[in-house]
DNA sequence: CAGTGAGCGAGCTTCCGCTTGACTT
């Protein structure tokens, strides 16, 4: 039945046998091994028959998984496993290893990379005499040449930095998380890269409730005059000044009745604008996300498959690098498209903290195919690296900025017009990049052309009360951004990261919707000014982070009880201490120690000592009772309470609605919460109740649920109302049955939300167009089946699984 | 597919960073 999917795995797993299967038949010489299969392909081809290239797939071990995994005892000894997942690439790799004259260990050149070679040379017994370690940034026949010719030995303090990250974050991760299990709830999870990614996102919900928007009036005028030519034009141009008051800007709009608008002076400035540089991980997620909406693991997972095709090169990196190869052939590609004077070849320096530079920028491995085949998201991000690839290289944009000043007698305060314009397009003819603020749309164009002392008279003149914006919430994207920025996580976290938090419930990804906020608008118009109210949308939000309840909670106890790990520059300040242990400057279980005789017992304190973590608000007493009312995180989620568990009369409790929040919730909000379930009255002699339940708002009935539309408001609805709700449930039902085949019934032909469909053993089937749901037989049923294998089965996700459970190996 | 907020208190959960994996709740 699934045989659909065999041809797809099928070849991939053939693909990758191929790579890493010992070629006993013509026997390599040597054997050499990168950390990535579709890296190993490559590099095959340039090397020739001497040299068999095999993959390690990443880390080979890791500290074992049960249990901290490291001998407090015994100086810190890290206790190594073969990943589970790993011990079939091991045994394959050994047994290469065995045929071999010359073993060449060619995994990345940094941290990590150092210890994967590290680790093959332990796990696979290498001897020293005939293993040599490589390094290359490019795949390129030269580069991969050139480090042949170049080989080193390990370098032992790179992989005692590596060790002490690793084992530092073991340490920090389990002995947090279980503070949080006894304190707040069971299998919530703490880390260097995570707790800080939440704690960003719980500080800037804060910094957003606590922001109080002020308004100062903004002054906006079109005028009418003659250009050069004595043509009539009109003219729009901004006060410099803003006014705080309204009566302020009600005294200058008088001032403009009468007064003289002369252009003083008129000033023409070229300026420039640069291409950013080539693509790195975080700056592809940022780009996918701003200009095709692309979720950040969307993006990672496309551009991997554009990898293993051989489209792009490595797409996880923090390298603005490029080849020179790659510069040269960007620069023939630019001639060829645009001509010689677009061509502005640049080499970008990185500027992120702790960027290791193992890899190239993301880049199109040939620049001549301007587009690819594959799917539609394929092709999207392929032509945005593309173009932002060879944008890099392209001539800077002359542009010329004039500004017009405006005088107004009687007053100090000048109007100016400004225009942009486009004198030689260089790179923007391919590529310009986006900014998350496209709010200021007021795009700057050409200007009439005028003459200074030219007077001008007013069509209209306006005083709008403007205000400041709330800081924005952080979008996936845009956190990716500012933890690249603080140097904490690594191109290879930022998705599973963004996921992790997620999948905790730390974080809630959703939309706000905009809230109607009234402005004073003054307009100034034949010497009459006007003066109304107006209103405009704000504060509306798409796919945003937001903090959930236990996201707060955590956050604020991990931030008061352990403030250096959640400090801002706690990673920055331990990648300088890894930098010493890589320069043998230090040991790494010095380093350790250090560390651990500080925290661990911060750790054991805040275990006797510190209360457990509810998030508890008292809102004040409920006016019916007179007993407490407050808010708290119960074991099903957040929940307001009237009375306390000491009281002999148990407590009252109602769960908080998804979009209330602890932090914010008001006392008369928390009391609405108490006014369901509802009695509605009677229907055929049973009760109705109105109350809202996991899936929004229902009625019960008679032991049956019918929801509730969302016009339907369960605070006001009538008895009417839901008897004509029950009724209509009724009769679709009645409707849903269109026939019921085979001899047990096993088929139901339904109507369904979509129109009809059929269903079999829990799994539902389409019915194809032209063929009549009423026709259906059994016979037909079973036809159809089998033409759709794959019907019921989930599409396959690739988000969830890496960040959370990779226990492939339990059962 | 719907309202819970807890009792004997077993035995479990968890990190970050490399890589790609592959038959279901």
């Amino acid at each position: 039945m699934k045989i659909w999917f065999v041809p797809f795995y099928f070849c991939y797993f053939a693909a990758n046998f191929r790579i890493n299967s010992p070629k006993t038949l013509n026997m390599s010489k040597n054997l050499v091994i990168v950390e990535s299969p579709a890296k190993a392909k490559t590099i095959e081809k340039f090397l020739g028959k001497e040299y068999q290239v095999m993959s390690s797939f990443g880390h080979i071990r890791d500290l074992a998984e049960k249990g901290i995994g490291i001998d407090f005892e015994n100086n810190y000894k890290p206790d190594y496993i073969v990943s589970t997942d790993k011990k079939k690439v091991v045994s394959e790799l050994k047994k290469a290893t065995k045929l071999a004259e010359t073993i060449w260990l060619a995994s990345d050149e940094d941290r990590e990379g150092e210890a994967i070679a590290w680790h093959l040379y332990d796990e696979l017994k290498l001897k020293p005499e005939n293993t040599k370690r490589i390094v290359f940034h490019e795949i390129t026949k030269d580069a991969i040449l050139n480090a042949i010719e170049n080989p080193r030995s390990i370098d032992i303090h790179l992989v005692d930095a590596q060790q002490a990250r690793r084992v530092l974050d073991r340490i920090v991760g389990f002995e947090l998380s279980p503070v949080l299990w006894r304190k707040v709830k069971p299998s919530l999870s703490a880390g260097r890269v995570q707790s800080v990614a939440v704690r960003l996102i719980v500080e800037r919900e804060r910094d957003i409730n606590q922001f109080v928007a002020e308004s100062a009036y903004k002054v906006t005028a079109t005028f009418k005059t003659n250009d050069a030519n004595g043509q009539p034009v009109e003219l729009k141009a901004d006060l410099q000044q803003r006014f705080a008051e309204k009566q302020e800007a009600m005294a200058f709009l008088e001032k403009c009745k009468k007064a003289a608008f002369t252009i003083e002076s008129i000033s023409t400035k070229p300026t420039k604008k640069s291409p950013a540089p080539p693509f790195t991980t975080s700056t592809l997620q940022q780009e996918a996300a701003r200009k095709l909406g692309f979720s950040v693991a969307q993006t990672m997972m496309v551009a991997q498959r554009l990898y293993e095709s051989g489209n792009i090169t490595y797409m996880r990196t923090d390298s603005v690098n490029l080849s020179s190869l790659a510069i040269n052939t960007c620069k023939a590609e630019i001639i060829s498209m645009a001509g010689q004077k677009y061509v502005h070849t640049r080499k970008f320096n990185t500027k992120t903290k702790g960027a290791q530079e193992a890899h190239e920028a993301i880049r199109p491995t040939y620049m001549n195919a301007h587009t690819i085949e594959g799917t539609n998201q394929e092709k999207k991000l392929y032509e945005l690296i593309w173009k932002r690839t060879i944008a890099s290289q392209m001539s800077d944009a002359e542009l010329e900025k004039t500004t017009i000043n405006i005088s107004v007698s009687g007053s100090e305060y000048p109007f100016i017009a400004s225009g942009e314009v486009i004198v030689f397009d260089g790179f923007l003819k391919v590529y310009l990049e986006s900014t998350d603020e496209e709010n200021d749309a007021e795009s700057e164009s050409l200007l009439p052309s005028l003459r200074e002392n030219e007077k001008l008279t007013y069509i209209e003149i306006a005083a709008q009360q403007r205000f400041t914006q709330k800081p924005a919430r952080y979008s996936e994207a845009s956190l990716v951004r500012k933890l690249e920025e603080l140097g904490i996580g690594r191109p290879s976290t930022y998705a599973p990261t963004i996921s992790t938090i997620q999948n905790r419930t730390y974080v809630e990804k959703g939309d706000r919707q905009p809230e109607k906020r009234d402005f004073s608008y003054l307009k100034l118009k034949n010497d009459k000014i006007s003066d109304s109210i107006k209103s405009e949308n704000t504060g509306a939000e798409k796919s945003k982070l937001f903090p959930s309840d236990i996201g707060i909670v955590v956050s604020d106890f991990l931030t008061e009880y352990f403030p250096d790990i959640l400090n801002y520059n706690f990673t920055a300040d331990v990648e300088k201490e890894f930098d010493l242990i890589a320069d043998g400057k230090i040991k790494w279980t010095k380093s350790i120690d250090k560390f651990y005789k500080k925290f661990h017992p911060i750790v054991e304190d805040t275990l006797k000592n510190s209360e457990r973590q509810s998030g508890e608000r008292i809102l004040g007493t409920d006016p019916v009772s007179g007993r407490q009312l407050s808010v708290k995180i119960g074991k099903f989620g957040p929940l307001a309470q009237i009375g306390t568990s000491e009281e002999e009369e148990k407590p009252v409790f109602a769960s908080l609605r998804k979009d209330q929040s602890i932090e914010n919730i008001t006392m008369e909000e928390a009391l609405e919460l108490f006014k369901l379930p509802r009695q509605l009255g009677e229907f055929e002699g049973k009760v109705m109740t109105v109350a809202i339940g996991r899936f929004g708002p229902y009625i019960r009935h008679d032991a049956s649920f019918y929801s509730l539309p969302k016009t339907d408001d369960p605070m006001e609805i009538s008895m009417e109302r839901a008897v004509e709700i029950i009724e209509n449930k009724r009769e679709e039902e009645k409707n849903r049955v269109i026939s019921i085949l085979g001899e047990n019934g096993e088929i139901q032909v339904l109507n369904g939300r979509y129109g009809a469909y059929f269903t079999c053993n829990k799994i539902n089937y389409k019915i194809p167009k032209g063929i009549e749901a009423t026709d259906l037989t059994f016979e037909k049923c079973t036809q159809l089946m089998a033409a759709q294998p794959d019907a019921g089965i989930k599409k396959k996700g690739f988000t969830k699984k890496g960040a959370g459970g990779k226990k492939t190996s339990k059962k």
